[in-house]
DNA sequence: CATAATTAAATTGTACACAATTTAATTTGT
DNA sequence: ACAAATTAAATTGTGTACAATTTAATTATG
């Protein structure tokens, strides 16, 4: 009975170490954009849907504006995005691209690319792995 | 061909959301015992062969020695390990629990027990979640 | 056998995460 | 209308992550 407090028989250390082995995977391909995983995850909402506020980004990424408001901020130092208050309700702060920011997107095209050379998973597995995710995180 | 940028299709992000979501899942738990998840995995190692160095903690969590030095005098000021410089090599920091780290294990018997009924996958999926994600850690 | 190379932790600096609180804007209820 | 409740970001504080460097101890080599 002792056996279930074994690292190795949670779910939840495979997929924590899982996920951050992924990441690390992908670090040489984003440093080439100039951005850090949870920037370019960022820039993937924003890629797909423009003028996207801080509350919708936070649901979709499972992310609060404490950890979001500092890593805006520096996107737009980097000069991707831009901030800005929603004109009609002065409470939502409006995410839009910048140019380069468009621009990026071409580049970032390479990322997927590379990964799944990286990650040695069969098309089959990758699939499965990608439903019972999204299981979980089905609410 | 641009949908490969798609925050949906990229295997990293359900892997890192889900991760997060099922650590949030063990905090309620592992309040209970005083831990974060991360100073509650040093603690499974721990639990399962006493006396871990800095070096092997850190292969077995993939964790370096800047992420688990803080982590583990915050451990020890808990009360449940000590930290001793090892008598072979001074180099080598040998962790050891304590009495009230080896009584914690008892209490921590309930965590497993309380999150397989919080994570909505069956036994199926759970094991074949685990068998992919082990061999995404595969070296 | 003394110096160079290696190794293990610790330190430094940057970047998240997230709970809890605060601030400012908008809605609600009377 | 207007105070109370709600909402969205920002702020504050704590706790990881991890790259890069430093420090101290040990081992390898000329």
């Amino acid at each position: 009975m002792f056996d279930c407090l074994k690292l190795e028989n949670q779910l939840c250390f495979p997929l924590y170490a899982a996920s951050k082995e992924v990441i690390r995977k992908y670090k040489p391909f984003l440093d080439k954009l100039d951005l850090t995983y949870t920037q370019y995850i960022v820039m993937l909402v924003l890629w797909e849907n423009e003028n996207v506020n801080v509350k919708e980004l936070g649901e979709k990424l499972f992310l609060d504006s404490g950890t979001l408001t500092p890593l805006l901020k520096k996107i737009e130092d980097k000069g991707y995005i831009i901030r800005n208050k929603s004109e009609y309700d002065e409470r939502n702060l409006v995410i839009s691209l910048t140019k380069d920011g468009k621009i990026l997107k071409r580049k970032a095209l390479d990322v997927p690319k590379g990964i799944s050379k990286c990650v040695n998973l069969t098309n089959e597995e990758a699939m499965t792995l990608y439903n019972i995710l999204y299981k979980i995180l089905k609410k």
